[in-house]
DNA sequence: CGTGACATTGACCTAGCTCAAAGGCTGTGG
DNA sequence: CCACAGCCTTTGAGCTAGGTCAATGTCACG
């Protein structure tokens, strides 16, 4: 299902410059003195694209550094005993693979899920950063996704399927509207068991939530988007935090 | 059920000698040099003893820096829209609270299950130990936390409430190994209805979940403790993940 | 010893899991 | 360019785990 490509084909060529970004708004520069985004900027390296099904670094392997994904969509998953893939999340555009990790081994695997392009800060660059004065700055970021996690952990807790699914389309159209992108439309490039993985349920009840919620015109769905017609309702769903 | 104490009544006095400590393990100060010790030391504060029921920091006041416990159990939750706690964490001596957070409103609340004694390190501590090369050792606690929180919610998504039970059993028993502690005695401070409300169940099927194993000569379970009996059994039955 | 909070057990019912079949896309090869 | 194959997704029909409501049991504390 997934193409196995090693790591170490990916190239690293010169810094694109970050003017051209599109995830300024989230980037790590933003916080920076001029210094320190010169020393941001020796040290970030961009990954050649990564297509879909190719992994950007597997459970069990060597900590590089971390990741700030440029454009597309990465999942990360853990693989459990009896085999099976475990979603742990989706990162678009802004976020941070692996943040703040930079000793021991990865703990979950991370495979992009349309064409991504990533910026990379290895493990000595966090670690000169951090006595540039930028450890506040890393740990903020670090501490914001763990925000994430646990808004997706308390969504999971929620008994029904329905619910989470709400809760799930609240917190991701929140996360793109941080970027200044439509949070009514979501692309959804990932396949219906791996969304189901993510939110605890069966690929079969996903599909019948996704149906239920269609035919009652909170939502027009497609294979690759979904998008939210009633966003009002579907938060009143969801109805345990606000975004 | 919690009793209000305000947070500026917890004294804060001199550092005890963390030579002292049972926690030294797990202690930031483990892997800093002799320099790092001495600004560790100089910046820890003890806070006086938190009792049953006291808040340490409730949702949506001002970060005012992290905490590493000595002793005792601290729950943390978050409150819904309809006014119900979710429990989304229990620390034990040796892990941080708040791990690596410095800005900003705390987004959870914490709260003492039995009396609880910490060390605190607030927000200017934390800038000026990164900049003395402690950010890696930083970042890597707070990552170390992040990994409980994916093994949490990869637990949750176990489809039966027993499995979810015996995960959170095997992963108790090893946080606290790591601490030198008896991995198959469990105290259990906290009320069924937390466990519930961590484990994503009704307390209902906690309760049933707990007497089952219990008939079944898995555990052996009191109001605040429980034993595992059979550990491999359990972990079997957990059996998704290596802990 | 009594009271109230917490925990256990029971009975019932519904959401979602399981197994199974049919429908739709996508990509490949003729 | 079309046809076919394989995979993904949807839909259907039971069945069961766990949610809900209710009653009983137990413990701690005054």
């Amino acid at each position: 299902m997934t193409a196995i490509i090693p790591i170490a084909e990916h190239n690293v060529r010169e810094l694109t410059p970050c003017k051209l970004c599109p995830t300024q708004k989230a980037c790590l520069a933003q916080q920076a003195t001029p210094v320190q985004q010169q020393c941001l900027a020796d040290n970030l390296r961009v990954v050649s694209p990564l297509h879909a099904g190719v992994f950007l670094y597997r459970a069990g392997t060597q900590v590089q550094g971390q990741y700030h994904i440029r454009s597309g969509m990465v999942k990360t998953f853990v693989t459990t005993t009896a085999g099976e893939e475990c979603v742990t999340g989706f990162y678009i555009a802004g976020e941070t693979l692996n943040s703040g990790r930079c000793l021991g081994v990865h703990s979950e695997s991370a495979v992009a899920l349309e064409t991504a392009s990533l910026c990379r800060l290895d493990t000595q660059a966090i670690e000169h950063l951090g006595n540039q004065g930028l450890s506040v700055v890393m740990l903020e970021k670090q501490a914001e996704q763990a925000r994430y996690e646990v808004m997706h952990q308390v969504n999971l807790r929620q008994t029904s399927a329905e619910k989470r699914f709400a809760g799930y389309c609240m917190q991701y159209g929140m996360r793109r509207a941080r970027l200044g992108l439509d949070d009514t439309v979501l692309p959804t490039p990932m396949r219906r068991t791996d969304l189901a993985s993510y939110l605890g349920m069966k690929l079969e009840s996903l599909s019948r939530v996704i149906s239920r919620l269609q035919s009652r015109g909170l939502i027009a769905a497609r294979r690759d988007q979904i998008t939210l017609l009633q966003a009002e309702e579907l938060a009143e769903l969801a109805g345990h935090l606000r975004y």
